[in-house]
DNA sequence: GCAAATATATGCATGACGCATATATGTTCG
DNA sequence: CGAACATATATGCGTCATGCATATATTTGC
């Protein structure tokens, strides 16, 4: 209980604040609307079902989430092999979008990080993998923490398993 | 653009849900209400204007939110040496619940950090202090990010004129 | 003392969410 | 095969939380 304790904790704060900020600028929906996107681009053809436990939202939640990027034509909703579920998946346009709040988030990641040297970018990066290491609780927690994630810029991901 | 700006990114995301959640149990209302009270504790007395810009609400929403921890006997509206003005009051229930989230998020913070040596903390505490000291962009930036703070474990704090 | 600025509060609408429930499809087992 | 059960999605309804526009009270500046 020291003082990187409670600076892990404004960090934090701090820079959810500001991501979350950035990504409303480009697209002013609810809080979880972009993880949906994110996600959905990572795995077209996902279920509500599936995006719901990624989400942490209740079912009618994330129905009436859809229902609102489907009206925004970012999503469309497409017959699943399960006749009950949906098949989710981005339209062009939300594909797009989806670049653009990726984009976003890692503009203002660098920001966040650009007093650093090369040097400690390195040593925070791995002290940051060993603390994301030990966080996920469950196999859905690993998808959850990378909801938001690009993956591309994610070279050897501490969160093994974290593909749906 | 590394691996340690997406790092960063999940990180934060995950560790600012587990303090969400955490905070949730302790007192189920609005994102903001813990922030609300914490601040409040740390100024007696605070008008609901400073309020407002320390938590990035409008101006009815804070009016609500003191509302809604005024029916729930948390907070209290007192006169201002400025007659226009409300000087915000924590209750004693108030203070106890305070103290209750605080130690709530410490909780979850110490759990996300218990891989880690006592070596690595140190070397992380200072890495987030660099990091911390470049975000503020205001003044009232820099009591937005210590919204949460338990001052009491900050030592040192990287944030100079946090204080309101 | 009066106009402008400031601080708070309220009417109203909307977004976002959950609980309870309904419907459709798939699965299991006698 | 068919009935009971489980699973996936959707809807009715209420509530919390929030913003915009506006109203009221007080202070400040000239």
């Amino acid at each position: 209980m020291d003082r990187t304790t409670n600076l892990l904790g404004a960090l934090a704060l701090a820079v959810t604040d500001r991501i979350k900020s950035g990504l409303k600028h480009v697209f002013d929906r609810s809080g979880e609307s972009a993880a949906a996107i994110t996600v959905i681009g990572y795995v077209p053809g996902l279920s509500v079902e599936i995006l719901r436990q990624v989400l942490d939202l209740s079912h009618p939640g994330t129905v009436r989430l859809i229902d609102r990027l489907e009206e925004d034509g970012l999503v469309e909703r497409r017959n699943a092999v399960d006749g009950r579920a949906v098949a989710l998946h981005l339209t062009r346009k939300g594909g797009k979008l989806r670049q653009r709040l990726m984009d976003r988030r890692l503009d203002t990641l660098e920001a966040a990080l650009k007093g650093l040297t090369a040097d400690e970018r390195l040593v925070l990066g791995d002290l940051l993998a060993k603390v994301l290491t030990n966080l996920p609780e469950t196999e859905m927690a690993k998808h959850r923490i990378c909801r938001l994630c690009a993956v591309r810029t994610c070279s050897d991901c501490p969160i093994p398993g974290s593909a749906i």
